[in-house]
DNA sequence: AATGAATGAGCCTTCATTCAT
DNA sequence: AATGAATGAAGGCTCATTCAT
């Protein structure tokens, strides 16, 4: 019956509902989104309680569009990255560039993607946006190997493994959190294990 | 000002609060920290809501407890595990064993991991005893080598890259959440990888 | 300060004002005057909402409006019925007649009396207005009578009754509440009632 | 899943609860529903907010529960006199007192009636409510008629007919809208079309 | 005259925590 | 020790009304 949200046309309008997007998405990544409430949001993103809902369903719905936007965040630069790959892959040397590079978007987005990730248990939206990032990123790497016409055994399963060894690591480098770690050492052997897995 | 929590000494007392530590356990499983509230602890409890603060500081108390209370229930059957570990180590046929070994943990407890692990990144303390339980698993597995004899160059790098690899595996393995993964051919290929990390 | 409420001369405009004031009676009828937003009614009329406000002073203004249109609604089917009335009364036959004419009249605006009237305890504008319909129901029954040279004592105290008495059994009668009854009886004994009265 | 609203058992907590009935009453009497707020009602009270919540599962349920303590209040005296009712109905001396009887009862509750009355076109519950009282009414005096052995052809219409008289009168006479009706000289006009009704 | 985005006070409701018993 | 009623701050959201354009 109500709901309807408005969606701006105009690019004053759009400016404004990004300016409520980046506010939640400061927000969420400072205090989380049990920590943030709407009335901050607006005022961060100076406007007035009222409208956010002009703009957004509910505070999830802005949850869910802060989503959409570290998901863009964290693709882009993987999508770039893969289409610089043109002639034959060495893994040798790519993979270390590509832990790197893993790295650095772990670093610019780190406390965002806490602060989201640990809603997908509660969010089956949520959990399922997480998923379907990984599908996207998977699919993405397969076609490349196709395109390059590498033929790789059990590539989707590889991927997903050295995926989810990437995230790992770069959770950990990020943190620091144990002394005895001599993360750099942690690094290296996280390449050569990955291009074992690719070999 | 505020008067201490009781420490409860008589069985009585401790019953009572560990029946409480059970009832965060299973609501925070089931609805997260966020959906479960007080009220709801103390009934499936079996105990008044105003004794509930008899026992713990505050709902975050409770938290702390479940939170012990897990790390308990995944490390026992680590320790476990390691105790039988007596001879000189076989990787090839140790790993697998260990694989399946860690998914059973995780099954048993993928849900109250995951309630527990998403306050991680709001919560220090959480945070905290999360980085504190992988120190001793580390540590523990360190431990045997040497009790073992077993030389292993930047063993704890290993261990940590291991673990973290089990642990995104057991997770992935469990919600089974990508149709396009074969999950039996992941497992292989996550033992073979952690096996030649320790050959 | 307060601007003066425009009293639109132009044709455009009156026309504008009126699908305001036909929105706002369709949707009081619809869900009442507190289920009923300006923005809705903005929008049913096909006008911006903050136009509404050039032509209505606030909400309650646009139920002042719909009231008089209700009136008018109501009043003027009972002044052609009283036009008709050229020789000397018949209230055998004319009566009944009269009761089935009241009966259309309700049934064609319970709705928006329902709505209407529920706020009359309120808002004393709208009691005073309701009274006033009265008021000149009686006045032209009354000025009927005269005419046609009818002698009535207490007059006025029995067409009131007759009134109260067609209203709640017009209600009645529409709402076909009580299972129990038989209305047609029922409508046949209002009819009596007040053929006796006025004998 | 919540919802659960305490039933209280002991008389403190049944005192508390009447309290913020009788503040509901008195409110809902004064401004009307939508003119009261629920912390007006806790205010009047003398409780917190948040206890209001305890009792009732929300605003509304409040206004049930006033509503019912509304309908005792209506059918006890209307029990009372047809109680005393006892030899052979003298419907001639009966009726007028009836009819002072009734006007007492309405003159006590006029407001909460109003305010009440006016929920029922959008509350299908308390229009159900209110259908219900009539019928309530309505049985007690076929039952006392019963009882007395008195024949009435069409009973139940008639007995309706004259509820709706004498609420309608009721209504008027309170208010004493018109300043040219002589309300003594309409009271007596609705006994008597009573009187001729049932004769 | 007209638009519709923007405002912000106000409402209902929840819930961690306290307190009288 | 224990109860569970009571508190009240805080939060999400709505909507009559205003304002920049």
């Amino acid at each position: 019956m109500k709901s309807e949200v408005r969606q701006p046309r105009q690019s004053r309008s759009i400016e404004k509902k990004n300016k409520i997007i980046l506010a939640g998405y400061e927000l969420f990544s400072e205090v989380g989104y049990y920590g943030t409430n709407t009335a901050e949001i607006a005022k961060r993103a100076g406007v007035s309680t009222g409208i956010v809902y002009g703009y957004f369903q509910d505070k999830r719905d802005i949850l869910i569009c802060v989503l959409e936007i570290y998901i863009d965040k964290v693709l882009e630069p993987i999508y770039k990255i893969l289409d610089k790959l043109l002639g034959p892959i060495a893994f040798d040397t790519l993979i270390p560039k590509m832990v790197d590079e893993v790295l650095k978007i772990h670093k610019k987005n780190t406390k965002i993607h806490e602060a989201l990730h640990s809603l997908a248990s509660t969010d089956e939206a949520v959990n399922a946006k997480f998923i379907q990032l990984e599908d996207r990123i998977t699919q993405e790497i397969i076609n490349k190997f196709c395109a390059l016409g590498v033929q790789i055994e059990n590539a989707q399963e590889k991927i997903h493994l050295a995926m989810n060894i990437l995230q790992a690591f770069s959770h950990e480098y990020i943190f620091d959190k144990h002394e005895y770690i001599d993360y750099i050492v942690l690094r290296d052997m996280v390449s050569q294990t990955i291009i074992n897995l690719f070999k």
